[in-house]
DNA sequence: CCTGGCACTCGTCAGTTTCGAGTGCCAGCG
DNA sequence: CGCTGGCACTCGAAACTGACGAGTGCCAGG
């Protein structure tokens, strides 16, 4: 275990690093932060923390700068998460407050969180699996042709046009939204399966396939994880760090424009607590010099999806986190409102 | 006017600075094209077109690279469309084939456009204001609070929360519903408003006010022209000129984050010829060394949106014309079989 | 265990030189 | 009159050089 000095140090390191971005050397540091020591001292904590694999140095001859490995012990132990100014919160909130529809949210929250941290913001839509039906349409388009409505209690809509394998009557789409909307109204999506089962059996034989067909759609449309959508802004912050990024900025922009990429980005874990993943701590390489901070939001106490930050490694990890957190909950209040 | 070796020259020195994305001398020019003169007599030439303001030099004794002037003679007069082959046909079609909703629909095309002309796409939403009603659909949240749905027939769907001044029953609600459908659907937007002018007074007192608010919002959302969703797509495609736009990347970038600037992008001219925009023929500065290549794309025979690819002045005009041309086609035969 | 001193490394920067692509001009030729 | 070859000139790019200095590691002493 690093004494407390030596954490002290390290902590001095990334602050100064991340402000300056610079590598920083031992009398900088001594002249800076009141360490209490001389500058030789430093040196040989720093020599010790590089051969703990806590920081490097690009060349011989040249200051320190932190190491993945530095970062997480930094986000870990030695920062808390910076709570914003009210000037801050309240910015948020006006900026929030207009929204008119769902996508407005979404595209406000991307313009807020990519202004307020000046990095990538990412942001997915409210996911379907973790929210509820709010109401089920189907519209006549054709005979044999029907498309299916989808409305969340987030205010997402999704629609499908499906083709039945024999027309369908307009009584029977009536029966059929009637008892669907009776049925699966205010059902979480996990619950909606076994609800329609055996549906399609109150039909005359002759509807059944047809029945049946909107029926399976309906459960496709509800499982799609693929069609989970993001919502990315900030591109141009990427550039901030061109000094040493002038070939690193592609792969990014490359990776960020993945939806995969950006799904997994955010996330595994399923809970709302924030995750920060640091450097090579991402799958993608492409990604290895960048770090992502992300955590749900929702309009409850669960969350139904999540946002995120995406910036270099080298960030103001405290500074970040508290925007990130303080916008996620104000996004969760404008859902919980509408 | 030029002769026409003078506009050989000119030809050949945009189709070799495009393909080196270097400055091209009068040495190179003579070997790489066969104008049957000597490179002198080329200089001679050169001294005449940069005199004209087609070429300049970005210093003396560099090659002349061609003017925002000299591209826009060439794209006018000595260049074509250059058509596709028959896979990159094929691969357009397969790709688009696949899709399943609107939004896939604008994605894919996106992700395509991208791919196929390795520039920045943009591609806007079919536009409201051009296409025609499929379907009106009220739905009651809470007793002064309705949700309007509004689906077009090139599939888009727009939903609205309104707050009534007073509450709403089911049965108005279903009355207006229908009214609304018997009256509208089918029609082109612009036909909307004089058909529910006076519809409110078909009911009763009482329910005026709301009726009112609900078909004042329906209009509303009709003429809103902010609401023109956009999307993009292959920004990493900007890194690939780097060497000589480290800087310039930065304010692209921002100006293709603002939506306006976007919508202003792909031109005011509402028919579905195509138009190219080029250096400082855009209005937006950051965008003075991009190139707009834009055209109309629609399901009949009208252009319901616009879509294109932003890109150096210094691209491949006739095939990446070509291939916006293809891709919008293919575009418009998805969404009138949908 | 901390500290001051000292020799050493090595990247950065400014100044200088060289190199060569490309030009403009001119005299001569068809 | 237009084309051509020759020639002097310009000027940016690249390579080289040396001084500078920040930063290090190590060591002996408190």
């Amino acid at each position: 275990m690093l004494s407390e000095r030596r954490l002290e140090v390290l902590r001095a390191i990334v602050q100064d690093y991340v402000g300056t971005e610079e590598p920083v050397g031992s009398k900088a540091l001594t002249e800076r932060h009141s360490l209490g020591v001389s500058p030789a001292t430093v040196r040989n904590d720093m020599a010790v923390l590089e051969e703990e694999g806590y920081i490097a140095q690009p060349h011989t001859s040249a200051g320190r700068i932190p190491t993945d490995k530095g970062y997480r012990l930094f986000v870990d132990k030695l920062a808390g998460v910076k709570p914003l100014s009210g000037a801050e919160r309240r910015a948020i909130q006006n900026f929030l407050e207009g929204a008119v529809d769902l996508d407005d949210v979404v595209a406000r929250t991307v313009r807020l969180l990519a202004q307020v941290t000046r990095q990538v913001a990412v942001v997915q839509y409210p996911s379907l699996t973790r929210s509820s039906v709010r109401h089920v349409e189907l519209l006549s388009l054709a005979p044999a042709r029907v498309m299916l409505v989808l409305i969340t209690d987030t205010g997402r809509v999704e629609q499908r046009i499906i083709d039945c394998p024999g027309p369908v009557g307009e009584t029977v789409l009536a029966d059929l939204r009637a008892r669907l909307n009776s049925r699966v109204t205010g059902s979480r999506f996990s619950e909606v399966a076994p609800r329609v089962q055996d549906m399609a059996d109150g039909f005359d034989p002759d509807d059944r396939p047809s029945v049946g067909t909107v029926l399976a759609t309906l459960l496709e449309t509800l499982v799609e994880e693929k069609e989970e959508r993001i919502m990315l802004g900030g591109a141009a912050n990427l550039t901030r760090f061109h000094h040493d990024f002038p070939l690193t900025i592609r792969p990014v922009l490359e990776a960020l424009e993945e939806q995969m990429v950006l799904l997994k980005l955010l996330g595994e874990t399923a809970d709302g607590t924030m995750t920060v993943r640091i450097g090579h701590e991402n799958f993608h390489e492409g990604l290895n010099s960048t770090s992502v901070v992300a955590v749900g939001y929702g309009s409850g106490d669960e969350a139904v999806a999540k946002l995120g930050v995406v910036g270099p490694t080298r960030m103001d990890y405290p500074g970040t986190m508290g925007a990130v957190r303080a916008v996620a909950r104000y996004v969760g209040q404008i859902l919980a409102e509408s």
